[in-house]
RNA sequence: GCCGGCGUGGCGGAACUGGCAGACGCACAGGACUUAAAAUCCUGCGGGACUAACCUCCCGUACCGGUUCGAUUCCGGUCGCCGGCACCA
């Protein structure tokens, strides 16, 4: 007989009662666990079922962490500067803020349709000014450390978006939100001395329990080598260039020189014979898009005129101009040794350069080479001094050999580059820097923080390297904190990353009014324990907050200097193509969006959080399908009704009751434990099936639905509190401890075991877990004594799992 | 091009440390209940051979080869897919 579960009412039951008195209370006695979801961009889209997963993870990890005893941090906020509340506003005429609290107000109902436990008083909001005064602090302590700087370069500039980009927000040449084809443009910009800080966001990632993923991504990208730096006189002038290398052993066979366009020295090295040709060149190159630029593998290149001299045999080797080194990484300038680089064998092929082999690759020289040799293993040859040592060793030793000979040093690079941080657009943190004609860059004085972003009529950003807010007259122009005199104000914004960079610090402080945060609060609360969110943010978010946090360390404002402890990368949930049937990205213009508000209306919140648990392995992305919420559905209610069937029986526990319990606990707790959350919700599928057969006979006992209730509470709560209360247990659920296990419980006194012949299984047996191995071995032999057909040659046993035996 | 990850039924996916491949679920098929449908419950469900049926046997974890008593798991090679980086000297 079925009784029936509601969804609805259990649901709305139990949303009250938690409301009315609230599961995680901070007592001071417990110790802090912080969980902290990435925060979502206020998106006029509201949530897909995509977002819900990393928050449903999240919070299933979270209640289990409740109920070991810990009070958790467990927040949410609003990510909510940003281009996509801007371009409504150009389109609508809405001011952001306003568009911005709507959709809040939406995503916050969505969000509470899950019925993770956050803590709405913790919410922050990146676009609050009682938030983003300490966002503009925090650039103020930077620029007083000279880690905020001006400069005037060419940065990658987003022709649709109309505003500057950080390396990191270009994508295979295009805009990482619009797609459009990056361009370069000259413009002054503030600066991030993310460099400053490239070892030890290198080294640290060490430290950190993080998908192995992610630390590779961060590390390829910041990217660092060891070399050398050479210097080259310039033959018949005075001045030298310098070259970086990674390669000094192969020193000797450096044939010729190539300077990007860009490099100071570059068209003064022309002659008369070469000026027009070099001119050329450098005027193209400027030109050419860096998607042109990475794309055309063809090496192109001209001769300067001029030669250069090896500082180590004196040889004079051609310099020639190359769009294949990069004007912003080491010198700008390289030294080539085609028979060891593949680049420079491309070059040196096409122009016909010469081609001197230094390393003897298995004791001798590569005969009519097709390609270079550029693994740093074998003798040196061609290299006078240096002949007979090993590469390896030399490539060690012979920077510091260079640096004693006194043409050159020791040195490191790193990929990495400061970060472009400001933007020529609106909606974002207004910079705090008054330009005065004779104080230079002038922080806008703390106590006057925040400096409000002011309304505009026109959002349009104006394409000329200007925010709109340039336009303000009023604002602009103000007087120096300084000096007194007439000023102007800083026009550009900040990106969305520097909201975002911080926000977990806020937090666990979000109302404090004097400090970012205060010290106690830090202390006690923080870093973040698990951090959980889409893997899109490996190089740019992740790296920034790791930037900041490591920089409001050394100013004391915290005393860890990792934000992140552990990291998972929850995967993507995508829907299918309509025409091809393709998993994509879910998005609005394919309109395969599928929401979760009708899933919670006909399923109920706690099915809904079991299927996005259930759909495949977390870390992985998963192709959603409606029809799969059945299966859980369907597995709700009949675990619903066995435990109310149950309940009241008062079934004695048995021994095999007791295994089964214990055999449960632990294959819930290892799974849980391991993060593989699709094979916890499978486990609770099998043993009810168990339990469900059970009732159908003996029944289950008391201490097993308690066991099963507990676990499942984390991942479907309502029904987790609801039947722990029929089950007459103590409000919450939630305070309950985590179930136990005990090996020892669990243990058979019969198992079956497979017999196989030459590793085919032919039977089982029955054997007990004392029985002796001949005895065994005998009882499988009789078990499949009609298929041993030829002689035996050996009998394998292996306790507890298998006999195999091996016959002719 | 370089560096990762992956490849298992019609589908999503399981398989701990090398030990009965396909748990759990979806879809599908058959049956029970029902005037009927839905819901629910029961049964079957990788491919093939043999069979009235059971039994039994063979093949099968992308492909080829190796190690092993035994390989989805380890090793070498090939193909395919996905992700990251992409002239960083």
């Amino acid at each position: 007989m079925a009784i029936a579960y509601n969804h609805r009412a259990i649901e709305n039951k139990w949303k009250k009662g938690w409301e009315e008195h609230p599961i995680n209370v901070d007592d001071g006695k417990k110790p802090k666990y912080y969980c902290l979801d990435m925060f979502p961009y206020p998106s006029g889209n509201g949530l897909h079922v995509g977002h819900w997963r990393g928050y449903v993870i999240s919070d299933a990890w979270s209640r289990y962490k409740m109920m070991q005893g810990y009070y958790l941090i467990h927040p949410m906020g609003w990510d909510a500067f940003g281009l996509p509340a801007e371009n409504y506003a150009i389109k609508n005429g809405v001011h952001p803020s306003i568009s911005t609290a709507e959709n809040i107000k939406n995503i916050k109902r969505q969000i509470n349709e899950i019925a993770a436990i956050y803590d709405w008083d913790r919410e922050v909001n990146t676009t609050d000014p009682n938030y983003y005064k300490w966002t503009q602090w925090i650039f103020v302590q930077m620029f007083k450390k000279g880690l905020a700087y001006e400069k005037e370069m060419p940065i990658n500039w987003c022709p649709s978006c109309k505003t500057g980009l950080a390396n990191e927000e270009v994508v295979d040449g295009k805009c990482e939100r619009c797609h459009s084809e990056v361009t370069k443009k000259n413009l002054r910009q503030w600066m991030l001395k993310i460099t400053a800080y490239a070892d030890r966001l290198l080294e640290d990632l060490d430290t950190l329990d993080w998908p192995e993923k992610v630390k590779k991504m961060q590390s390829d990208w910041i990217g660092r080598s060891y070399g050398a730096e050479v210097d080259f006189k310039i033959d018949g002038r005075d001045d030298a260039i310098t070259v970086y290398t990674t390669r000094p052993d192969t020193l000797y066979g450096a044939t010729f020189m190539v300077l990007a366009p860009e490099h100071k020295l570059a068209a003064g090295l022309a002659t008369e014979e070469t000026k027009a040709a070099v001119e050329k060149y450098i005027y193209d190159a400027s030109m050419k898009s860096n998607v042109d630029r990475m794309q055309d593998k063809e090496k192109t290149g001209v001769f300067t005129g001029s030669y250069a001299i090896n500082p180590l045999n004196g040889a004079k080797v051609p310099i020639w101009l190359s769009d294949y080194v990069l004007a912003d990484y080491g010198t700008g300038a390289i030294m080539c040794v085609p028979a060891h680089d593949d680049r420079d064998f491309a070059f040196a092929k096409k122009f016909d350069l010469p081609i001197i082999q230094v390393i003897a690759k298995d004791g001798k020289e590569i005969e009519n080479m097709t390609e270079a040799y550029t693994e740093a293993s074998g003798t040196m040859i061609n290299s006078g001094e240096w002949n007979g040592m090993e590469s390896a060793v030399l490539k060690k030793e012979a920077p510091a050999m260079i640096e004693k000979m006194g043409f050159g040093k020791k040195t490191t690079n790193y990929k990495l580059r400061d970060w472009v941080f400001s933007r020529q657009r609106y909606w974002g943190e207004p910079i705090p820097i008054i330009h005065c004609p004779d104080c230079g860059a002038v922080p806008v004085p703390e106590d006057q923080l925040p400096l409000l972003l002011p309304d505009v009529e026109s959002y349009q950003p104006t394409g000329t390297g200007e925010s709109p807010l340039a336009d303000i007259t009023e604002w602009v122009n103000t007087t120096c904190p300084c000096c007194g005199k007439p000023a102007k104000r800083e026009t550009n914004t900040m990106p969305q990353w520097a909201g975002s960079s911080w926000y977990f610090l806020r937090y666990v402080d979000a109302k404090n009014d004097k400090e970012l945060v205060s010290r106690e609060k830090a202390d006690k609360y923080l870093p973040v324990d698990m951090y959980i969110g889409g893997v899109e943010h490996a190089v740019l978010h992740l790296l920034y907050a790791r930037f900041y946090t490591k920089f409001l360390h050394d100013i004391g404002v915290v005393d860890f200097d990792e934000p992140f402890q552990k990291l998972f990368n929850q995967g993507m949930v995508c829907g299918r193509d309509r025409e091809t049937g393709a998993a994509t990205k879910m998005s609005k213009s394919l309109g395969n969006i599928v929401s979760p508000d009708d899933m919670v209306r006909d399923y109920g919140c706690d099915s809904l959080r079991l299927y996005e648990l259930f759909i495949g392995p977390p870390e992985l992305d998963s192709i959603w399908d409606d029809s799969g919420i059945d299966g859980v559905y369907r597995f709700i209610n009949r675990f619903y009704n066995m435990v109310m069937t149950n309940k009241d029986k008062d079934v004695a526990e048995t021994k095999e009751l007791v295994k089964l319990r214990h055999r449960m606990i632990k294959d819930v707790t290892t799974r849980f434990e391991q993060f593989s959350l699709n094979t916890v919700v499978s486990a609770f599928m099998e043993y009810n099936n168990k339990f469900v057969e059970l009732t159908k006979t003996t029944g289950v006992d008391k201490e097993t639905l308690k066991a099963a209730v507990l676990m499942i509470a984390p991942f479907a709560p309502h029904i987790g509190e609801e039947l722990w209360e029929e089950l007459g247990g103590e409000y919450s659920v939630f305070h309950q401890p985590w179930p136990t296990y005990d090996e020892e419980m669990m243990k058979d006194d019969e198992i079956e075991i497979p017999v196989q012949i030459n590793g085919k299984t032919r039977a089982t047996i029955l054997i007990g877990v004392e029985e002796a191995k001949d005895a065994i071995l005998a009882k499988a032999k009789d078990a499949v004594a009609d298929k041993i057909t030829g002689t035996i040659v050996k009998e394998i046993y292996v306790p507890g799992k298998i006999v195999n035996i091996v016959q002719k």
